[in-house]
DNA sequence: GCATATTGTTTGCGTTTGCAAATATTTCAT
DNA sequence: ATGAAATATTTGCAAACGCAAACAATATGC
């Protein structure tokens, strides 16, 4: 079988990628959150405090535009900065309540994108697109 | 099952579109093309040309942004555009000699990459993520 | 304990991006 | 045939981005 680019891996999960990011930051708008921004406020909520090259890597945003983005993010009072003082090359980032607000307020949209995209498949299905993304992950160390 | 930021299937498509995106924009700089440019490279080589607009959609970038991409492009002599007198208000862009030649010269890197990230995947498991990811792609729609 | 390497974050700077408005052409209704 | 609507592309502009360099703190080897 010949290559095609159109079914390759890479281009559908741009494709796929793109389009669910500008219809979610369309939904996000109202909020004033941009899409960069709810990753931020969603891994927060999910599993605490990190480090800006922690979230970095989880969010999969390069660290100086996250540097300056947790710095809005800060001024609006979403998230705050703390440098501690038993290791102080490290910032750690975490939720104001005003930011965890936010995140809940959010999470309806979220679930309901969840829901939407994959409302013609049955559980299993869910779970083998998720298990073969997670493999294509792990084979992105081996290019 | 509660909703988990890090296993929704945005972020999966996300982490896994940007993984691959950076290390494949590493991979152009020896030839001083841009991934978006290489995507365009790679659509007019499999499916002939194409109007700005179809581009657009078949490639996943904005068309203001593309215009400019292709006006680049067409000043490094890999793609050409022409305004047909029969309808003056569409572009029909097209691969140069050139063009074909990057495009053709850059396929390896792009069929390494596929053969890569499918490489611990049996062929069934290939065909089901690419359907999956087509299904999702579908269901954007409905957001 | 001191110089050097390593780790983590921020900043400078040019490029790319996306939205909205402007422009140009074609289509449609009357 | 003419004006209004629809389609297609480009341009202005401000924000976001990525790389590389600068900066800061900690860890390591001697």
């Amino acid at each position: 079988m010949p290559y095609r680019f159109t079914e390759s891996v890479p281009y559908l999960l741009n494709r796929a990628g793109v389009a669910v990011a500008e219809r979610f930051t369309r939904r996000l708008e109202d909020y004033d959150v941009s899409l960069p921004m709810y990753r931020v406020l969603a891994v927060l909520r999910q599993t605490g405090t990190h480090t800006l090259g922690e979230l970095s890597a989880m969010v999969s945003v390069e660290m100086s535009t996250l540097s300056r983005l947790i710095g809005t993010m800060a001024k609006r009072n979403l998230v705050t900065r703390d440098r501690p003082q038993d290791n102080a090359r490290i910032v750690l980032i975490d939720l104001t309540d005003d930011g965890r607000e936010m995140a809940d307020k959010l999470m309806p949209i979220a679930t309901h994108f969840e829901d939407t995209l994959v409302s013609n498949l049955d559980a299993a299905q869910v779970e083998t697109l998720k298990a073969l993304l997670r493999q294509v992950n792990q084979q992105v160390e081996k290019l």
